[in-house]
DNA sequence: GTTAGCACTCTAAATAAATGAGTGCTAACA
DNA sequence: TGTTAGCACTCATTTATTTAGAGTGCTAAC
């Protein structure tokens, strides 16, 4: 097992040959499993490049001038960069194929209720994980609406029932100063059933909203809120539901635990809003795996430049997209956490056909 | 400043004499502030009592024994035990009155919706007392039905909206086999709002849901499951809604800070399910000043032992009673946060009978 | 190009010593 | 009889010192 072949030299823009490759990814692996930094002795044994442990050293020390380690301080052993995780990340992961069967057991359960199911599903990420974990309700974006019901609750008050495509429902309470009539109340469901039923948020126009101004005649100020009620509905705007998991979690990873840090970490995860960054910029983002990795300076939540977050991307028929995330220390296991992410993928988007070809027996909401 | 007065030896029931409760009183005073075990020497100074450290020690000595004071190690200063503080919060707290008046602005920004406003009491509280708090929102406990609206969304789905006193609004999607007319549902509208308006849960007995289903005819399962829905709104059962703040807080207290226990606490305050049962105990509880208060061992959630639970219930006009619990260690300041409590408590009921006497512009839900 | 070997660095762990807060007890005092 | 000063003792905490070991960089030899 001598004699490396000489004649591949093969000096890439970014400087790493194979070997040094090898020995980068070996750093990370050794790194992420025991969270110690590394060093040469141990990269000997643990790639099969037969080198010792000299050798070891010289490459680690061109790795160090290229920015893809470094020494917490001198003797000691070498922990990747931000930049040797992105390298990993891009080029260099293996996902692991996870046997995640039981997670589908654990869900089974609640599958009865939305809600219930996805914070079954932060849960059982969380628990399966080690990590914490984020999930996002699918936001109704560029939805159609599917019913409008308006109610006379009493003199003063009316109530606008909205319903979308899949089942979401979304109640607004609206005041009038003088009761209405109940013909008035008929012919405003009638016409704003026939009228916008099917429509998507970009289909009801101005022209469309004049229009129907007009039919109402009088009532036009309380047309103009159910419009404003719906437009939320159907944008899903303010009810973006976030559920969390795991927060504890972040205790279990000295280099997140020590007291501000930790306790800024944790305050994020109940606030919860913040959170609802991860989900945007994880839906506009990639559309190809519909998996996404933020490496600490990356991610879109301040508190979060410590760690790693990976989200994922799901989609429950037309349009209906939510996100699941991971949020971990930098060096958290990417393989399987984007094993298993994409596992929960499948089956959340899985269990949704399966539900909606049965028929759907309870509201969420 | 010499002799005691010996002809007074107030031998009461618990063997405490005024002496031995002052100094009790100082422990526990001084503990609370610092954290540490208090000394003889320092209650000697502590006190007005003019007693040197010796005597003190001898006083102490009589405390442990009886239950009050331990030690955590020989040759260590005392710290109160349990029984310590109920004594404490039963018989010596003297309440302080703070200035919180500043908590009012804080509130104000927020007062349109229900929910925002006591996540928002929640915030308020834990930044301004450092503990973790919890609040749960009104239970329409014991409450009335206001309407019922049902409609068809599509054949083979009808929805119940319920909306009860206090504008609590509840969906319920029910799937039917066969489609109904519109004079089907047009009776069943009317036939359970002119029946059931007004009820509470104790008021829609046996009888009348036999009446209702001979009345309705055919569709007398789908008035089943309707008034299941309507009896589930009424209770407010599965949403109750709990809005924590501050769980960061417990990393603060270095008795809870250990990995294990907070990272339970965390979790705890988390899934907040769990913390239904705060709201539920302080409810049925005190009927008095609306403060209870829990100790250690006491506290209703297993997680919780180590620390303290102040709550407090507050009260939305009729039977919509709600709780606000402040969550931290046993050394807890109980008299600022009974104070602050109570503060909060008016606060937000004062709130309520304002915006209320106004009109009440948008839906909670 | 690879490797053995050595001197050097620096952390983490182990050990030892110093500090000091606090106690209990006793004997003297008022 | 209650109070107090004083002293010996205990033990957690702090500080200093030592030791062990992991790891490096460099050089010289293969």
């Amino acid at each position: 097992m001598a004699k490396q072949k000489k004649e591949n030299p093969e000096v890439r823009a970014d400087g790493l040959d194979e070997r040094k490759l090898k020995i980068l990814h070996a750093v990370i692996r050794n790194y992420l499993e025991t969270g110690e930094p590394v060093g040469s002795r141990t990269i000997s044994k643990y790639t099969d490049l037969n080198l010792s442990s000299a050798t070891i050293r010289n490459e680690m020390s061109d790795l160090e001038e290229l920015g893809y380690i470094v020494q917490p301080h001198t003797s000691a052993g070498r922990i990747p960069t931000d930049k040797a995780y992105r390298l990993y990340v891009d080029t260099m992961m293996e996902e692991k194929d996870r046997e995640i069967n039981n997670l589908k057991g654990m869900l089974v359960e609640a599958e009865e209720k939305m809600d219930m199911m996805l914070k079954n599903v932060a849960k059982v990420l969380a628990v399966n994980t080690n990590y914490a974990t984020v999930v996002t309700a699918p936001a109704i974006h560029g939805n159609k609406l599917k019913f409008i019901q308006i109610s006379r609750v009493d003199d003063s008050q009316i109530l606008a029932t909205i319903v979308v495509e899949g089942n979401m429902i979304r109640n607004n309470m609206i005041s009038v100063d003088e009761p209405l009539s109940d013909e008035t109340m008929l012919k405003l469901n009638i016409l704003l059933n026939t009228h916008l039923t099917g429509m998507s948020l970009d289909e009801i126009n101005l022209g469309m909203i004049t229009h129907l101004k007009e039919q109402a005649g009088i009532d036009s100020k309380i047309v103009g809120e159910i419009l404003d009620a719906v437009a939320q509905a159907i944008r899903g705007e303010d009810d973006l539901e976030v559920y969390t998991s795991g927060a504890n979690n972040i205790l279990k990873y000295p280099e997140l635990a020590d007291n501000q840090r930790a306790g800024d970490l944790i305050n994020t995860f109940e606030e919860k809003q913040a959170l609802a960054r991860i989900a945007a910029d994880s839906l506009d983002g990639n559309e190809g795996t519909g998996i996404q990795i933020y490496i600490g300076e990356e991610s879109p939540i301040e508190a979060m430049k410590d760690c790693s977050v990976v989200t994922a991307t799901y989609e429950l028929g037309e349009g209906m997209r939510g996100s699941i995330a991971i949020v971990g220390p930098k060096r958290m296991d990417y393989d399987k956490v984007v094993g298993t992410l994409k596992t929960m993928k499948v089956e959340l988007e899985d269990m949704y056909k399966k539900k909606s070809s049965k028929k759907s027996k309870k509201s969420d909401q």
